[in-house]
DNA sequence: TTTTATAGTTAGAAAACTCTAACTATATTT
DNA sequence: AAATATAGTTAGAGTTTTCTAACTATAAAA
């Protein structure tokens, strides 16, 4: 396996193993994994209506419609009527369901403090630079 | 938000990403997320039993069985009798089963394939060594 | 302005998911 | 050897997830 995809695949295990833990901390037991799924794509999404939840998770406009409806009485998400389309309305994370964000953030920040450990500060910069020239928009 | 850690979840995220394009591709309609779930769990840990898999999956031993039953007989896993504990059995990958963990390495080659179209080779070789030092043992 | 398309909803049914309680078989402890 | 613990199974019930078909309301096109 070259080296590159192994270093890749490394972090990538690490990264998704922490999250799992900050999922166990936070302690979701309010929702299935299907609602966290949901929820998690809604997040990613930024304020979708029905239509786009249901086209990016694969799923009809009634199987979507229960699923939001659920996590409303739950008091992760509401609904805001489009002024635009008074046919249509968007979704928006409660303070509540913004807590999912967070078990990424804690990951994320776990992640960061390794690599902290494990490198001097000359080291973690040019890291830094590295990435940013990966994910540099051009 | 601190230059690494927004480094890190841009990285986690485009993973991500790729993973549920990978997904999209190789086409899972046999398998529900859930189901999805249990598998990815039991490549994770490796040939675990029926407990083991329990306790990860923070489920009750019944669930898990009624969930294991479903993957056998879509050929997905398969029962390995223990040798030392006759009482137990270890689930084992078929390998249709193992056709999931393509999904990550296509997201980690597709992600090593865009570090290499934005950086140079001695970048590249630079960050190998900084991700290799901090996921070594010691 | 009539027709057609789109956004969302409702109803009802099937499958999947999950649990508790009670059980069998094998291992371990006393 | 008897008592206790562990691995897994079975049965039955409640909840969640998903679909198709049919509907209302608004928007866009003819």
């Amino acid at each position: 396996m070259e080296k590159l995809v192994e270093a890749i695949a490394r972090l990538s295990r690490e990264i998704g193993h922490m999250e799992g833990a900050a999922k166990d901390q936070f302690d979701f037991k309010e929702l299935t994994l299907t609602q966290m799924n949901y929820l998690e794509t809604i997040s990613n999404l930024g304020n979708p209506n029905l239509t786009e939840l249901a086209a990016e998770m694969h799923m009809t406009k009634p199987t979507t419609k229960v699923a939001v409806d659920k996590l409303i009485e739950k008091n992760f998400i509401f609904r805001v009527k489009s002024d635009e389309d008074r046919r249509s309305a968007h979704f928006h994370l409660t303070v509540k369901g913004k807590l999912i964000n967070r078990t990424h953030d804690f990951a994320h920040k776990q992640m960061a403090g390794l690599i902290r450990q494990k490198l001097d500060e000359t080291e973690v910069v040019l890291l830094e630079m590295l990435l940013e020239k990966v994910f540099r928009i051009q």
